[in-house]
DNA sequence: TATTGTTATACTCTATAACTATA
DNA sequence: TATAGTTATAGAGTATAACAATA
């Protein structure tokens, strides 16, 4: 060990940083959610599901920022796993409209449950008001990518 | 069209929040940094290395989180490119100690203008107060890890 | 002609195993 | 015996091209 590293610059980037930040929430995700073998593309796909019955495939793509084929694998794996249905479209012959089977609500109630309590552990060094300022902050910048796209 | 899809949820979790806000970070980041050919884990080790000069591949690897085999390409390129001198480190026999080249300085120094440019333009609808908020809450975060590892 | 869902495939990023030379 | 740097390679995550069915 020779003179520590200087990190100062670095820290004075708000990419730097949200992507250090953003690598220490999503790996405590991943860890605690390992037991329901769900990663953060699946976990908001299925939440997206669950809160908006008869969504489309297509829907959850431009939602979630996912393109379509890699979305395929996803709904493939919900299905075998008995947490979605898949009927057609009332609106369009093309689409096929998804909803959370009775099993698979039970299943993302209690996946919400480890979801938050992995955000609040990896948050631990923030008070209350300040992971709400965090939250709101960070829903400002993501939105402005939906208005530019708009 | 149908009804518009309901986020509410998903939007109150940090985790979400954060990938969103990082993943629109660093798409204006690449975008803007393309005409420098530098992606985040190359830029961020540019910069270590041009304020810790002599500092060792391996701890480059651990001050980014890289793991060594994927440092490797980007040390031959900086090299390749003019920007980096490799020379065998005074303190360890195994390690080298690397330095910007005058080139390399004057790179490095372009490419931080743009960085911050790229930051301000990801970020602007927030205020100056908002963005040091963002960014202080950030770094507390990933600190954690820091700390947790040590 | 455009769009939904799909297949096949390519590319990038990240991770693991094993080697060499030095400590 | 342990560590720094390296090679080769495997695995995720993400991207493009092209197709059948429907609009």
């Amino acid at each position: 060990m020779t003179e520590p590293i200087n990190t100062q610059y670095l820290e004075t980037l708000l990419g730097y940083n949200a992507r250090r930040a953003t690598l220490h929430i999503v790996g405590h995700f991943v860890h605690r959610m390992a037991e329901f073998e769900l990663k953060p593309a699946t976990f908001s796909a299925l939440c997206l599901i669950g809160r908006n019955p008869g969504i489309t495939s297509r829907q959850l793509c431009q939602t979630l920022n996912i393109l379509p084929p890699n979305m395929v694998g996803f709904l493939k794996e919900f299905e075998h796993r008995g947490w979605i249905t898949r009927a057609p479209s009332p609106f369009d012959g093309r689409a096929t409209s998804l909803s959370l089977t009775a099993q698979g609500k039970k299943f993302i109630q209690r996946a919400e449950k480890a979801a938050q309590a992995a955000d609040q552990h990896a948050a631990q060094a923030l008070s209350p008001t300040e992971f709400k300022t965090l939250t709101r902050l960070l829903k400002k910048i993501h939105h402005t990518a939906a208005i530019a796209s708009a």
